[in-house]
DNA sequence: ACTATACATCAAAATATCTTGATATATTGA
DNA sequence: TCAATATATCAAGATATTTTGATGTATAGT
């Protein structure tokens, strides 16, 4: 019960699915990508993604000074299900904003 | 996008979900049913039906005095994929009550 | 070693949600 | 018609979540 709604809180945020939508089409991107793409700051998007991964749906990969977030490839019928749907959500996502500069 | 938040935001809440499981096993309950079943105060329950009724979860029908309450037949893909998560979780549910004296 | 960048986390304020108790409406039976 | 039951809804207080700004840590380049 417990992790059913913390799945379910993870859903539950405009901006969570936003991000989940925007990592589902543009594959793993770093937190500053993000962070550009979405024009939100740093602590806000760094907690929607904690959040997001703990509830199961993204894994993190820390390289050099940049942290890639992008999909778990594996996850119950639940988790897919929810990415199913929110990939067929009709929402306007920002574009991918710029190479990480290194 | 609303929709799909306003489905999320139902299922996050495990009265919410206990009552969806409630259902699914119960069948049609009027309200004063899963109120003696759960021990709620009529109008917290009164408002999480509601809630879920309007995520497209229940309908509700009335005879006489009572108020049924029961899972909608028709649902989308999203709505059916929670349901089957639901009724695999490992929940104590309350039994059911009483019957309503008529 | 120093500075700048990328990121995480914490505390406080802002916001949303849930619970409770009170009140309102409809129905049924006396 | 009157009283009791079933249910809905509202307002206020109690809780939880989100946002922001500040601070801390690690890495890379100079």
């Amino acid at each position: 019960m417990e992790e059913f709604l913390q799945v379910s809180g993870a859903l539950y945020d405009e901006t969570r699915v936003k991000l989940l939508k925007f990592l589902l089409i543009h594959g793993p991107s770093c937190v500053c990508e993000l962070q550009d793409s979405f024009g939100m700051i740093q602590s806000r998007l760094s907690r929607h993604l904690k959040i997001l991964k703990d509830a199961g749906f993204l894994k993190s990969e820390k390289i050099g000074r940049w942290t890639y977030y992008s999909l778990k490839e594996e996850m119950d019928g639940w988790h897919q299900c929810a990415l199913e749907a929110i990939g067929q959500l009709p929402i306007d996502l920002p574009c991918m904003s710029k190479e990480c500069r290194r």
